[in-house]
DNA sequence: ATGTAGTTCGCATTATTTGCAAATAAGCAT
DNA sequence: ATGCTTATTTGCAAATAATGCGAACTACAT
């Protein structure tokens, strides 16, 4: 996503009005890389500016992502994600947190797949699910990929991984 | 997943009993390959059970994937979708018809990837975004992928993808 | 046939997101 | 500064997806 002010131009090019939302929305967003859920923004905007509506947080976010200036992750199932970095990239989950990482890679053409006849790619999407280790973080940048599995039939990890990120009971009502 | 007959025999070792709806449900999804959501095979289990309840096709799913025989999938953000093919497979999604095909994979291990520090995969998953030429198809197994895109940012595809799979306006009463 | 515990089912509830209309407020012209 | 016009913000209802819960039901061992 570009800087804010940027973003401002682009707005004002395109017609669109520049509200203290917007603007607070973009510096929240620009350089995040929290990868914050609609209602996470939303806290975080509230903060600065208590009484601001999660819709208007929801609806800034769509006109971001039309405009190209942030992409969205259906992750596990949860809220959507958003994430201000648009150059292609990929994800790391921590299964223990539910931290989201960005993730390069350089060699995503080498990948052998056997495609159903006649599917034409137009983009790819990798997910590694893992964890970080506390211990000793060597550092291991642009490693090979090697998981932990069974050769064969592996469901370990997948299994019960429905369970989304756990939030408030409701909003609006925090007892 | 494992035959009929093989599941049915798993339950009853855990205790679990063999009722109708299950056992519907295990031949429903038996080399089910259209990665059904829980309302789809509602609605394929109701042809041949009016009355089967949505619940208990939530409930029998739940416990296959417990057991390891199916795997759940959040694609686009829309309903998790169900596989009974649990070997190591990622997926290719059609973008025009939301059609959903394994994938099988031979070398991710030759992926190189700069995960962040620490970062211990247990598994990748793999999302190949596209769309099935109408046209010659042309017999492109096991192929090299290459991506449709512009070689700097890309947002094409991804912008507005937050479409769900369209679905009835309300169950119970379909108008 | 009977009893018991596992199941099914319907309904309420949570969670995420979007539709809509009324109230507000940018930004331009005066 | 004042007023206008129209984009925005907001709150609330509604759509969607999935789960919690308890009452009614039934598989199946005895």
């Amino acid at each position: 996503m570009h800087s804010p002010d940027v973003v401002a131009t682009k707005y004002k090019e395109q017609g669109r009005r520049l509200t203290p939302q917007r603007k607070l929305l973009f510096t929240l967003m620009h350089n995040n890389e929290s990868h914050p859920t609609a209602e996470g923004l939303f806290e975080e905007a509230s903060k600065r500016m208590p009484g601001i509506s999660l819709r208007t947080v929801y609806q800034t976010l769509e006109e971001l992502s039309e405009m190209g200036e942030i992409q969205l992750m259906h992750c596990d199932g949860g809220a959507v994600r958003f994430d201000p970095n648009v150059d292609e990239h990929h994800h790391a989950v921590c299964a223990e947190t539910g931290e989201l990482f960005d993730v390069y890679v350089d060699n995503i053409d080498s990948l052998r797949a056997q495609l159903p006849a006649g599917f034409e790619v137009q983009n790819v999407s990798i997910v590694f699910h893992g964890r970080v280790a506390k211990s000793a973080p060597r550092t291991a940048r642009s490693a090979r990929v090697t998981t932990t599995k069974s050769p064969a039939r592996q469901q370990t990890v997948r299994a019960k991984s429905a369970k989304r990120t756990p939030r408030r009971t409701s909003r609006g009502s925090n007892t």
